[in-house]
DNA sequence: CCAGACGTTGTT
DNA sequence: GTCTGG
DNA sequence: CCAGACGTTGTT
DNA sequence: GTCTGG
């Protein structure tokens, strides 16, 4: 996925408060890789928080943070019963906030292509459906948070690519996912469910983005027309420093108040 | 009772 | 932690 | 998800 | 083929 949107920005979003900033300091990425830090919102005692946590949910049984690698997916079918996740389904959803997410399609041959999603409003931020977790390190003592993402089927835009995409929430979704108060699995289940046609827009982007070495803007640029097969980088070694774009314009995005109508628009 | 799994993707 | 398999 | 390793002894 | 690392 990629995650440009700074932890003020998605706060204000969501009308939540940025937490445990310190831990994982938040650099926008466009090739959050799993074990990566990500953003992601949930619900405190004392409300809405933004924090970062590690992508793949580290059950509190695992001996070590690495078991989490397994689970950086969570089927939403059976999500209530499987023992890594159900607690997490019951008290500790979140949402993970993305300006985008690939998805992989297999051509036939040994080269994955990716594809770039994206919403087709300008400035809505995608609330993809998590769980969270938080696990102690008996070595260490340190407390590590972290999160899996929820997939469901594909809708029909994505069905070329891929037979799964994670789960959007609609706005109007958003504070009963978020509130552990809520206990209706019914309702719960029903948020997950794949997205409507048409709120996503997709472009082919170059293999670099394989690699998880490389990040930067211009990895969701689109691929010229026919160059869907092109080798873009995957075929050559990742940049030995790898492009961490700082340049104005990125990592920015406009008024929450476009964000929101945005994505009040989404699954209208 | 203890030991071992606990997951998703995709491929055959 | 909790369930399944042996 | 994709990329890359997949091994030991002994030497510098 | 399968596992680990990111």
């Amino acid at each position: 996925m990629t995650q440009q949107t700074s932890p003020d920005e998605v706060a204000r979003i969501f009308d939540a408060e940025v937490r445990d900033a310190g831990d994982a300091p938040f650099e926008p990425s466009w090739n959050v890789a799993p074990t990566d830090p990500v953003t992601v919102v949930l619900q405190r005692d004392d409300g809405r928080a933004v924090e970062r946590h590690r992508w793949g949910l580290v059950p509190p049984w695992a001996k070590a943070v690495k078991e989490g690698a397994r689970n950086i997916n969570a089927r939403a079918e059976g999500i209530a019963e499987s023992p890594t996740f159900r607690t997490s389904f019951r008290k500790r959803r979140c949402i993970i906030p993305a300006d985008g997410f690939y998805e992989w399609q297999r051509t036939g041959g040994k080269r994955r292509q990716p594809w770039y999603l994206a919403p087709d409003t300008d400035d809505a931020v995608l609330a993809l459906a998590g769980l969270w977790s938080v696990w102690k390190d008996p070595v260490s003592g340190v407390w590590v948070p972290s999160t899996t993402v929820i997939t469901t089927d594909a809708n029909d835009d994505l069905a070329t690519l891929h037979d799964r995409m994670p789960v959007l929430l609609p706005q109007d979704a958003w504070a009963a996912w978020l509130d552990p108060e809520v206990q209706d699995q019914g309702l719960l289940l029903s948020f997950l469910r794949p997205a409507p046609d048409g709120v996503l827009e997709m472009h082919a982007v170059s293999t670099r983005v394989n690699d998880v070495r490389n990040d930067g803007p211009e990895l969701i640029e689109a691929l010229a027309e026919g160059d869907a097969d092109d080798a873009g980088a995957g075929d050559r070694p990742a940049a030995e420093e790898p492009a961490r774009s700082t340049g104005a314009g990125t990592g920015r995005r406009r008024a929450a108040q476009a964000d929101t109508e945005g994505q009040g628009t989404l699954f209208d």
